[in-house]
RNA sequence: CCAGUCGGCUGGAUGGCCGCUGUCCUUCGGGAUAGAGGAAAGUCCGGGCUCCACGGAGAAACGGCGCCGGAUAACGUCCGGCGGGGGCGACCCCAGGGAAAGCGCCACAGAAAGUAAACCGCCUCCGCCAAGGGAAUUUCUCUUCCGGAGGUAAGGGUGAAAGGGUGCGGUAAGAGCGCACCGCGCGGGCGGCAACGUCAGCGGCAUGGCAAGCCCCGCCGGGAGCAAAACCGAAUAGGGACGACAGGGCGAGGUCCACCGAUCUUGUCCACCCUCUCCGGGGCGUCGUCCGGGUUGGUUGCACGAGACGGCCGGCAACGGCCGUCCCAGAUGAAUGGCCAUCGCGCGCCGCAAGGCGCCAUACAGAACCCGGCUUACAGGCCGACUGGCUCU
C-alpha cells in the first residue's frame, strides 16, 4: 500500500481541484459522516474532520469536501466563496492535512469579503487546531508516514 | 443650449505567475487551444426532441386566446394598420368579439337603478274655511293659505350612471311634440383585402352600465418531461419461464385412480459434503438460456443549430431569399478561479492650471437538453432619430 509506485494512482486521482494527496469528497454518504467527527469554527467556515475506517480498498489520502448553504446567498457568492476556499486548501500546506482523514469546510457568509490572506491563515490555525484537540496519532507519526508515502 | 419622447448598444482592457474543465498532440517531461449572460434568472407562454396513451372523424367537458391584415415552425410574440382615450407636440395607454340569445348584478345616496317612476317643484280643474284687493254695493272676480282630482319631467336635489345632447319653435306647464346641428340606428353609394372611413338619405329615441358574474360565438389544445429516454459493464440479493441433471426412508396434503401405483407440494431423518470425531452448517438443489425488477458506476442523449458573421436582393416593417466565410462552453458535490502589475472608468480631497493623492478597483447576476418570446433585476457609460422652447446666422 505504501510503497513507492502507488505514487501513480495517487497522481491520477489528483484531478479535483486539489493536489497530490489530497483528494475531493462527492459522496453524500461522506458528507454526513464527516460530520459527525470533531468541529473547528474560524470566522469565514467551521471545519469538520473525522478519521476515516480503514478500508483494505480505499485510498490513502486526505479528501476534502465543501458545503455552502443556500442561506449564505445566491449562486454567483455560493460559487465564489466556494472557489476561495477550494483556491486556499489548494494553495495550503500539505502536510497539515492528515491521512485517511475526511475535512469538510462548511462556509459562512464571511468567506465571502474576507482578504485572500486572512482565509488561508484560519485554515491553516482550524487544520492545527483540530488535530491537537484529536486524540488520534501524534504529528510526529503522521509526518513518518507521509515521507514513507512519498 | 435647455426640457422631453422613442429606439439601440455596452456591461472594463492588456500582461505575468500558480490552478480548474473539455478537445487535440506528445519523445509521457509536457505542449497547444477553447472556456458564462443580456438577462445564463423567474419558469409565464410557444416549439423541437424523448417516452406513454391513441383506428379515423366528431361531440361534450375543461383550459387558453379574442379589432383587422401580415410575419413565423409556433405563440399569449413581433410588424403594419383601424377605433377609443391622454399630451402643445414627438409620442404614450387600451382584457379592444357579442349586452336587440338568455340569466344575474348595479353598494351608499336617492322618489326612482330599467316593462320606468314622481320627493321638492311647475301647470290646469274642482271644493271650501279664513285673510286681503278690485269692480259693483242682494252679487261678480282676483291673489294667498288648505284639501282633492289630474297633467308634466324643463328646473332643484342624489349618484359612477337618471331612459340622448345643445338651440329655436311650441305649450296651461311641459315633452322628439316639431325643426336644425351633433350623437344613435337602418339600408345604400364610394374608398379600403379587411378592421373601418366617408357621402347623401331615411327613421325618430327604440338600444343605460357590467361579459375581469354566468354565458354565447369563433379559433387553438392528448399526457408527462433530459432526474425524458436508450445502451453497456460489474457485484449483490434473488422473482418468473423453459431445458438438462441430481440418492433414499418416513409423515401430511393435493391430482390421476376400483386397487396397486404414479406424480406434485411440504415437513423431518439418513446417505453424502465441510480431512476425521463431537458440536455446527450444507444436504433443503445445481447448471444453461431467456424474460423481469432494485442499487451503484459509465456511455449515449449532448451541442451543426428554426446556428453565428458579412454581402446582395425583395418588403414601409416584422421578416424572407441567395451567396460566401466560420465551428463558437459542455460541467455533473457540478470547470470558467487566486494573487499581482500597468492602463482605463467613477467618486472624494488638494491645486489658478498642468497635475497629484486616496478610495472603489465595480451594477444585476453563474450555462446544466436546445431554440423563439414574455416578464423581472441592472452601477456607470455610449450612439441614433424625433418633438417643444430659447439664442445666433
Amino acid at each position: 500500500m505504501t510503497r513507492p509506485e502507488d505514487g501513480d494512482t495517487l497522481s491520477t486521482h489528483a484531478v479535483s481541484g486539489v493536489r497530490l494527496g489530497v483528494l475531493r469528497l462527492k459522496k453524500r454518504a461522506d458528507f454526513v459522516s464527516a460530520a459527525k467527527g470533531r468541529r473547528q469554527h474560524q470566522h469565514s467556515f467551521v471545519l469538520q474532520a473525522r478519521e476515516r475506517d480503514p478500508a483494505p480498498d480505499c485510498v490513502e489520502s486526505a479528501r476534502v469536501g465543501f458545503t455552502v448553504t443556500k442561506k449564505v446567498g445566491n449562486s454567483v457568492v455560493r460559487n465564489r466563496i466556494r472557489r476561495r476556499l477550494r483556491e486556499a486548501v489548494r494553495l495550503a500546506d500539505e502536510s497539515l492535512f492528515q491521512l485517511r482523514c475526511d475535512y469538510v469546510l462548511a462556509a459562512r457568509r464571511e468567506a465571502l469579503a474576507a482578504p485572500f490572506d486572512e482565509l488561508r491563515g484560519e485554515l491553516a490555525r482550524a487544520l492545527k487546531k483540530i488535530h491537537r484537540a484529536g486524540s488520534g496519532r501524534s504529528p510526529a507519526a503522521q509526518a513518518a508516514d507521509r515521507k514513507q508515502d512519498l
